[in-house]
DNA sequence: ACTATTTCCTGGATGC
DNA sequence: TGCATCCAGGAAATAG
């Protein structure tokens, strides 16, 4: 389940393999769900568009398109949802099956959109807005504020898209449990101590598994191929009654707003 | 303006 | 072995 990290991971390795080609044809599926925009919008915008660039935005894909009208959309922005994948590969790959979308590169290769469970989504659009702030940019006083007068839970509040960018189920247990809260807590009942620490560790547990390729688990890899690291680094997603990496303590898990949470009940308050 | 709940979707795990 | 059921969760839609 690609969270910041593994979006900015597989950004970074897109953006290193197809930075500089020239789309050529583009080939979208029968079913039209993944798709934000219409169909023959995304064939228009996509078809002979040269790629700038690629780069994360929130959990959002971003690839630049040289644009030659400038009121065209010059992006197509890519969600990958839970289980989305962007393959670069030959054309005599065989077809992964739940294949939404081919793009045929100048350079031979073909960019692919598969996704089984068809949460992602893709769109073209001129200039593509994120709902809220990148985590990595806000600074500690914005990141305070965003909290202020929230009676959910402040695991609800790192999820909502619309207050921060790119936290995703995993990260937010991580940094709640780096920075000692509860994930039930009500998001105006922290102090501005425990705001100011877990701004420092939600940094801090981004970079690391930036650093490391992302997290996988379930099906995850980056556009290499290649898995992540993350995962050995978790301290309670996923590790429901084993030890707290930190005091022992078994690590609990609970349901918050349907969401499996997980914490250490010692060094959580 | 907020917050909580439901819905979408498939494959893997589990239970009998 | 096979079949039914449950579960994972991002975000939009719906309800309160």
């Amino acid at each position: 389940m690609p969270e910041l990290p593994e979006v900015e991971t597989i950004a970074r390795g897109l953006a290193i393999r197809v930075a500089g080609d020239v789309i050529e044809s583009v080939w979208l599926g029968s079913k039209p769900e993944p798709l934000k925009s219409s169909a023959a919008e995304i064939e228009a915008t996509l078809t002979s568009k040269k790629i700038l660039n690629v780069r994360r935005s929130g959990k959002h894909i971003v690839f630049d398109l040289e644009s030659s009208a400038a009121d065209n959309p010059a992006q197509w922005i890519v969600h990958l949802g839970m289980t989305g994948r962007l393959l670069v590969c030959s054309p005599q790959t065989e077809l992964a099956k739940h294949t939404h979308a081919v793009l045929r590169l100048a350079s031979g290769r073909e960019l692919r959109f598969v996704d089984p469970r068809r949460f992602g989504r893709l769109a073209v659009i001129k200039v593509f807005s994120p709902a809220g702030m990148e985590p990595l940019q806000v600074s500690p006083a914005d990141f305070v504020a965003l909290f202020r007068g929230r009676k959910t839970p402040i695991k609800s509040a790192l999820l909502n898209q619309k207050l921060l960018s790119g936290i995703g189920n995993i990260y937010a247990d991580e940094a709640l449990h780096r920075a000692g809260v509860r994930p039930r807590r009500r998001a105006s009942s922290l102090t501005h101590h425990e705001l100011m620490r877990l701004h420092k560790e939600l940094n801090r547990v981004l970079k690391e598994a930036i650093r490391l390729g992302g997290s996988s688990i379930s099906d995850y890899v980056d556009s290499d191929g290649e898995e992540g690291f993350f995962q050995l680094k978790h301290r309670v997603y996923g590790r429901e009654g084993e030890p707290c990496r930190v005091c022992k303590t078994p690590i609990k898990r609970i349901v918050i707003a349907g969401r499996s949470s997980h914490y250490c009940p010692k060094c959580q308050k």
